[in-house]
DNA sequence: GAAAAATATATCGCGCGCGATTAAATCGCG
DNA sequence: CGCGATTTAATCGCGCGCGATATATTTTTC
């Protein structure tokens, strides 16, 4: 029954909304000059940890379906930081290698961490705390998700 | 100096950037039966806070350009949620108002913020707190974005 | 070993977010 | 009043995120 208000502020989902927006937009000139987009950073990042890492891995990775993630890397494939092909031992996998180039970038984006660390205005210490924060706040919904994902018809009332 | 870890699950963007998917994963079965995408919502609640909004006022409260908001709005106003028309004290701008359609919204939406919230795990107060952390968080970036808006061709090196 | 089920990736369409640009209305300054 | 500057929306193109679906490969089952 505890009232629940129903104002934009209020809300944490749109704080996370405008957050994300946010971010992108720091980092737009940052990864301008390398001809990059922040998911496809992302990618690039997770294949820093994870070369020759499969398209459904990398999605698993970024928590995305392939259907977001092969045309990505095909753009990635085109401007030559990624290489695609077949898993010989299974022909249903495809796996993305770094070209050099992709190696190159680790260097060209070494200050970007600090400078978007230099933006929050805060230390690290505190930025892992929310870090941790944010990443069980989205575990528990992401588990939610699934728990509830085959009774949807009946979430009215 | 201090070295920065390279890794994904390292940043704070990375966990915001996941978090606010998970999120919009979570309404879309909530906002399907009212025929809302999660973006719609958002301005749907603008409204009922500020009826009568000019699109550059409703992108102000949601963060956003006229080009992301402007079709937006005509995507709501074909579903009858609104209605678009020039102020004629200023017929630069376009006043967005409800219909009745769309003050209708507000009672069948009303399980939808204690739904999330039930998601989270978490109570009130613990989320009023993470929320004001993370537009403080939004704030300081945004204001960085605009700082440092006209010096983006040195911020290498 | 052949058919059925499961798995991995790709394709398509749509809505969003945004940079760049355009068009129209208003404002400001002489 | 007149004309340039400013403000407000809208348009266009592109990349992303995803639901629905298709295709190919592997695994399972009988």
């Amino acid at each position: 029954m505890d009232e629940v208000d129903l104002t934009l502020n209020e809300f944490l989902c749109f704080a996370i909304y405008t957050a994300e927006h946010a971010f992108t937009r720091l980092y737009k000139p940052l990864l301008d000059r390398l001809g990059l987009t922040y998911p496809q950073y992302l990618v690039i990042v997770a294949l820093w940890e994870e070369d020759g890492a499969s398209v459904g891995r990398i999605g698993e990775k970024l928590f995305l379906e392939s259907n977001t993630v092969t045309p990505l890397l095909k753009r990635l494939e085109t401007a030559g930081f990624v290489r695609r092909s077949r898993n010989p031992a299974d022909e249903r996998q495809v796996r993305i290698q770094l070209t050099d180039r992709g190696w190159a970038l680790r260097k060209e984006v070494a200050d970007v961490p600090g400078c978007v660390i230099q933006a929050t205005g805060r230390d690290l210490p505190d930025l892992k705390r929310l870090r941790d924060e944010i990443c069980a706040l989205r575990d528990a919904i992401a588990a939610f998700n699934i728990s509830t994902a085959g009774r949807r018809t009946e979430t009215a009332s």
